[in-house]
DNA sequence: CAAAAATGTGAGATCGTTTTCAGAAATGTC
DNA sequence: GACATTTCTGAAAACGATCTCACATTTTTG
């Protein structure tokens, strides 16, 4: 079949066990490290990752599930695990469950099944409760979405605070007819409609609010819906960048002009909020530093399991476009 | 530590080998059965995967390697090899080389330790023409990027035919001076130049092609120079969603409003273009289709590795947007 | 210089499965 | 009823690496 280690030991004149050492971080005489690594790359053998695993009882692998790869926000966040991952000589195996709780248990399968050493996760609006009460045999640290308190270490970000810098952003720029779409299955859109809620009622403004399934096109029907009841709204806050999405794109269908007749806010940073009319403030996510947190509370916990759970809090940032409210 | 097939075998009183048939296909009474699927469920067994491909000999895993997860192409892409895999019994590792040769070959020696049973490769420009040297003991299928004719499977799109729809469309709607902006890394591009080059002079018209770093920042800038040199540009043609975005920036910035001074086509029908001005017209790539084919590709080689390698090349959808030149 | 400690090496056990093989039991055939 | 088949089942080998342990050699120590 394809060669094994044993080949190389027999290629370098030396037992299987000197070559695993030189392979690994055992101590060999420089001689005979040579004669191996020689031999290494002679015969193009290549170790076999499944009996590594096997016999040394660790994959040196994390999982990351996450719930919408089309998502920027989560292939950006890959990217940061992936490196922090990599510099701690790690694998990171990525899944995407787009919001089915069912590929999301199957994944968990799997991941106990490959005995991964950590996993990150964002997990569905179903899932969350769930995983709470599950126990794994590794860590889970919890990002995006916040389970229960206290089962899980978690990174999120305010997201109360940062639809509150959204209303407030509207207010100054004078708008006080400011809608909500907000998303139907995460705790995060949750707490973006109680910022929401809450900033409005700080200026005594009554809140519109409208949940919706995260997509563009039941956010864009929606929007249409309550344009039609209320003619007055000058603003609407979208949760997440699809919902956003939706806004945009039904508010062009029925004519509305962006800084004459409406302004839009949302969430995340996407490519084309700035090309849209005069642009569209958004909150912009430290998506990197959630990475990184995660994959730091992640070894922090592999190295104290018995720590109480952490949840780490970060921060929006506003990043203001668009033209005032015309008078 | 946890619990294996020796202790299932135990708790439902019979052997491990027929915990291991119950588990796989193999026959098994059903009075026996019905007792290890109890005692799996009671000990909460899980297989330990990696003990399970060292002694089968197969992972049940292929490799996808994309050169970009942020690019839609490749999430949406990504999404359809992993449903096809799935429909199949297989997992998929997906792994994202940013269009870095190192972290290419660093993948692929991983592919190698892990056994995988099949690839999917984007590959960088760089890595296409040392990939067709290797060789894998598994298949490789290329998609989007074509390697030297031959050396593997592949699957793309007719990209230079594409490019010729994109000038077609120009030149129908008045436009006489068209600039190309195409990516320097891939051999994409570099057809979709070719289409380009060709359709204009079978215009007589004369081409303004510029290869640029395949980002948005080199495009926008690569799109200023070129409006600072010859002020007569009415059309661009960019050669991916990236370089268009870039040049669809800088035009803003530079106040070039977008029927009126400038119409833009490019490939990619990415979520934004037809939030631009009047929208951008572009080539819709069949991503679903492309992994699809790949998967079959790979499985028909799978069962007959010594068919002779095939290419196959779909084809791209005119997306038509936005308004004629203004006379 | 002898004894103690440190170092390098290989044989063989081991990780948790699947697979082979042989035997037992059940079934079919004449 | 005897023999040939088929069907199940369990003991033990095998997958390809790492890890333990014992032994040989070298180095340190008093």
């Amino acid at each position: 079949m394809s060669i094994g280690i044993k080949d190389v030991a027999k290629a370098a004149g030396v037992s299987a066990a000197t070559v695993s050492r030189v392979l690994g971080s055992g101590s060999v005489s420089p001689d005979l490290r040579d004669k191996v690594e020689a031999a290494v790359r002679a015969t193009g053998y290549r170790p076999n990752l499944s009996a590594r695993r096997l016999r040394s009882q660790h994959s040196r692998t994390i999982g990351l599930i996450v719930s919408d790869i089309a998502n920027p926000f989560f292939t950006e966040l890959s990217r940061a695990v992936e490196m922090a991952a990599h510099q701690a000589d790690l694998r990171v195996m990525l899944c995407n469950t787009d919001e089915n709780p069912e590929r999301e248990a199957l994944y968990l399968e799997m991941m106990q099944e490959e005995r991964i050493t950590g996993l990150i996760l964002a997990p569905t609006s179903v899932g969350a409760a769930r995983i709470a009460t599950m126990d794994f045999d590794f860590p889970v640290i919890l990002i995006d979405r916040a389970g229960p308190l206290g089962a899980h270490d978690e990174v999120t970000i305010d997201n109360a605070e940062s639809a509150r810098l959204l209303v407030e952003h509207l207010v100054a720029r004078g708008h006080r007819h400011i809608a909500g779409i907000f998303g139907n299955t995460s705790s995060t859109a949750a707490a973006r409609h109680e910022g929401y809620v809450a900033a409005m009622a700080a200026h005594g403004l009554p809140p519109h609010a409208q949940f919706v399934a995260p997509t563009a096109e039941a956010a864009g029907a929606a929007f249409m819906r309550m344009v039609e009841r209320s003619l007055r709204l000058d603003a609407v806050l979208a949760s997440n960048g699809l919902i956003l999405l939706g806004v945009v794109k039904a508010s062009k269908a029925m004519g509305l002009e962006m800084p004459r007749d409406l302004s839009v806010v949302g969430f995340d940073n996407e490519t084309w909020t700035d090309l849209v009319g005069a642009g569209i403030t958004v909150i912009e996510q430290p998506v990197a530093e959630i990475g990184r947190t995660a994959m730091a509370l992640l070894f922090e916990r592999l190295a104290c399991p018995h720590l109480p759970p952490r949840r780490v809090v970060l921060s929006g940032r506003l990043v203001e476009r668009g033209m005032p409210r015309p008078a």
